[in-house]
DNA sequence: ACAGGTACTTTGTGATGCAAGGTACTAGGT
DNA sequence: ACCTAGTACCTTGCATCACAAAGTACCTGT
């Protein structure tokens, strides 16, 4: 295992919520998802993306509607269900719930090598 | 899919994070880690736990010594190796870089519904 | 010997991130 | 009509990993 795979883990059931938040303010299709997500440092690539939308939509998260473009295919856009909000605001509790374990262990950890020197 | 597994899809990464910084303040075993991390409300069960540690002194992070017990058997006693020590020290910032992508989505969205009406 | 408590291990399952390759629509040039 | 480039969505196959459940092994007390 290395540093990259660490960090998959890591982001791994965030990127979830994070697309949930996005498309919670509105209509959004993929390539706007993707966009905000770069720009928020969250790399996300396709083949994760559409799968994971895929799957939102088979839970009853989300529903979308396709719009012809202009210039180019007709894109989906997503919207969230009424069970989609519910699910998303579960997923912000346990958000913060574990940055804030995550918080705990970090200040145990900092008061810990205030007291004991035995640790490098 | 359901909330639960949502939330065991988020602390995915973040657990070996967890581990990892217990394990940076000294000498410890797994019951020991167990205690702490339920303690923090970080759900963990030894099905979980023990894998993990296998996984990380396979990478050259942990190291353990076994210690004879007065109360049952021999305990391991991990410590982190000076690879794992700055591993540790990248999962760290990797961490605090993704809280704050979280932070920036999340503050988006609050933005917006300020601004724009059109989401119920 | 046996039961109960503690501690570490292994097997099998299901979920999922992602690379890579594929399908399909449009516009513009020749 | 054909080709190329750009955009957008989809699928396959692989490796990883959390977890439940069952197993192994050591110690103490009766």
């Amino acid at each position: 295992m290395n540093i990259e795979n660490a960090q998959v883990q890591m982001r791994k059931g965030i990127l979830e919520f994070c697309i949930l938040h996005i498309i919670s303010r509105g209509e959004v299709y993929a390539s706007d998802m993707l966009d905000e997500l770069t720009s928020a440092k969250m790399m996300v690539v396709e083949g994760t993306l559409y799968p994971l939308l895929t799957r939102l939509k088979n839970s009853g998260w989300l529903d979308y509607k396709w719009v012809e473009s202009s210039s180019g295919p007709p894109r989906k856009y997503y919207v969230l269900t009424d069970e989609g909000k519910i699910f998303l605001d579960a997923m912000q509790a346990t958000w913060f719930e574990l940055a804030d374990s995550v918080k705990t262990v970090i200040r145990r950890t900092e008061e810990l090598s205030k007291t004991d020197t035995s640790n490098s």
